[in-house]
DNA sequence: CCGATAATGTTCAATATTGAACAATAAAGT
DNA sequence: ACTTTATTGTTCAATATTGAACATTATCGG
């Protein structure tokens, strides 16, 4: 192999996809800064937000909706436990699963942070027209499926 | 609060912004299991693709372009000289310094892993029109700006 | 030249994430 | 009923990432 190869940034669309991850990474820490109010962080927010919609739901489907392995759960969701943000309780049919829930300050706390992480990705992207937006996202849900039968096919945690 | 406040999912630009970093996730995950013939991460890969492109570069400037800390630069680097991918050397003028350079056999993983990600980048994004792949990247260009200046502008470590 | 300030890299403790091995429970096959 | 297999959650060690405190070296103002 030499110089001469064909070099990554060469490929229009692998550096579409570097500006995505950058702009990702940068979205993350300025997330993280403005929820430091909070005193949360991204990957709590995102626990909070499935919580907020899918009341109820148990510890794995939580896991697959969030990416993220099992024991990532079950050392994450004791200690929001602890700070009073969810409830577990088990369900009543299979006592394998726990449920989980918002507590009242949970739900408190879940809007305020949606409020804060709709509104920065609100402004950053103001500039871009909304066709744009919804075109992106098009192209980012195919993306998903794609790279989600990938994942699944050797995976030995069935997703 | 209740439930009839405007919920961050009806917004057409946060439910965008949650496919993109969605998107993003699980590139992450499918280039970490297809790096791993190489065994090198992610990380690791970012980091050698830089001192592809900039030789000579100082670890202080490689963390600034990668928006991490420069202490988890002392961390990575030194593993990766050890492996034998990357060599240190001092600067002869400003003796703070460390410039860093890619092996022989640092440079031929390089290209290797920088074949491995492009090849998946090309195959995902393959149904993408190439239009549609510059409009997005455009846009991501203009979002990093936006958020580029947000991080610098309180944070005590220059950007 | 000298003292103050800044830049570079290192160390350390705290936190996050992962995968493997495990225990308890459920479901399926016989 | 009973054995096997699968699922759910936990634990643990390994690895990554961060920010703060620090030592060394440069730079700047007098």
């Amino acid at each position: 192999m030499n110089k001469n190869q064909s070099l990554p940034w060469d490929h229009p669309r692998f550096r579409s996809w570097i500006a995505v991850a950058r702009a990702c990474q940068l979205m993350q820490t300025v997330l993280t800064r403005e929820l430091a109010e909070l005193d949360i962080k991204p990957p709590h927010l995102d626990i909070l937000i499935n919580l907020y919609r899918f009341e109820g739901i148990s510890q794995q489907e939580l896991a697959r909706k969030l990416l993220v392995g099992r024991s990532n759960m079950s050392m994450a969701l004791p200690q929001m436990e602890k700070r009073g943000l969810i409830e577990r309780r088990g369900d009543s049919k299979d006592k394998r699963v726990l449920r989980l829930y918002l507590t009242e300050e949970g739900r408190a706390v879940t809007e305020a942070a949606m409020g804060i992480q709709t509104a920065l990705i609100e402004r950053t992207l103001s500039s871009e027209p909304l066709d744009q937006c919804m075109a992106m996202a098009e192209s980012m849900e195919r993306l998903i499926v794609t790279l989600q039968s990938e994942v699944r096919e050797d995976s030995r945690e069935p997703v």
